[in-house]
DNA sequence: ATCATTGCAAATGATTTGCATTCGC
DNA sequence: GCGAATGCAAATCATTTGCAATGAT
């Protein structure tokens, strides 16, 4: 698969060096859903033969300081997203899948203010996580 | 400290077999706030030489499977709560700190179906996890 | 040519596992 | 005494780091 003309051109906004494997990296989080790094890594494994993990673990860093991926913190695993807005997640406990929530998810209208009286003391609040647990479609109908 | 009633009672009704280990771990959890394993293991090292970590998973995994205790998956970390009912978290970026979210937090009302429609297919929820992060009264101050 | 980026291998941190010994019941 | 629980060490999994070689600009 060709690299997209739109990956090339997030990238060097960024003013990232454009290589070989930043672009497969950023694609392969872009066709995977919710990736982790192993799952990337292993996706670009026959591609880019050479490819190492270290590269994997750097490059993704990299697009995250850049703002160009968001990261969830999901069983113990970093998983990268493309979407950089905030958006609940479902995640399947028996496949592990996680999926965008849409937006007329109970949690979705939710808002949390910047500032928060706890105790009496203030909390500066920068994000919030939702993260729904369950089963997803595909594994209720195989496992009843 | 000696143990609380409470807990020998408590470890009892599960049906588990009374070790001092598992006593001062469950205690440590009571005292500790939302420890991480380490920190029980810390906490323990001088009133219970010869305790190991291993003994520390152990119990703290038997303990959650008879659901005495609750775990917090939290930046890659497992943490240990005592309370049971759902509530959501505040997490302190700078000093970790996890708290418990009071009654009157923005997410504490969201109540979540036990089914959801997604792109015409349901998903079975189990349950739902809510963590706001932000810096903490006591950093707020340290850190200007 | 310069300096960021890569690849490899070794290091770290959290958690798990295997197994012989110990101890609650 | 029996079987579950413990302690220890080695193993595993995710991630990080050090460093010499490579390659984008």
């Amino acid at each position: 698969m060709n690299p997209s003309v739109r990956s090339l051109d997030l990238l060097r906004s960024s003013g990232l060096r454009i290589t070989p494997q930043r672009l497969a990296v950023f694609e392969s989080i872009a066709g995977l859903d919710h990736p982790a790094v192993d799952e990337i890594y292993d996706h670009l494994r026959h591609s880019h033969p050479g490819m190492s993990v270290a590269t994997v673990y750097n490059t993704v860093e990299r697009l995250v300081q850049e703002g160009l991926v968001r990261v969830i913190m999901v069983e113990g695993k970093r998983r990268y997203d493309l979407r950089l807005d905030h958006h609940d997640h479902l995640l399947c406990q028996v496949c592990h899948r996680l999926e965008d929530c849409p937006d007329d998810c109970p949690s979705a209208g939710m808002t949390v203010p910047q500032e928060f009286l706890v105790k009496g003391q203030t909390w500066q609040i920068n994000q919030h996580t939702v993260i729904l647990e369950g089963v997803c479609p595909q594994c209720m109908n195989s496992q009843p």
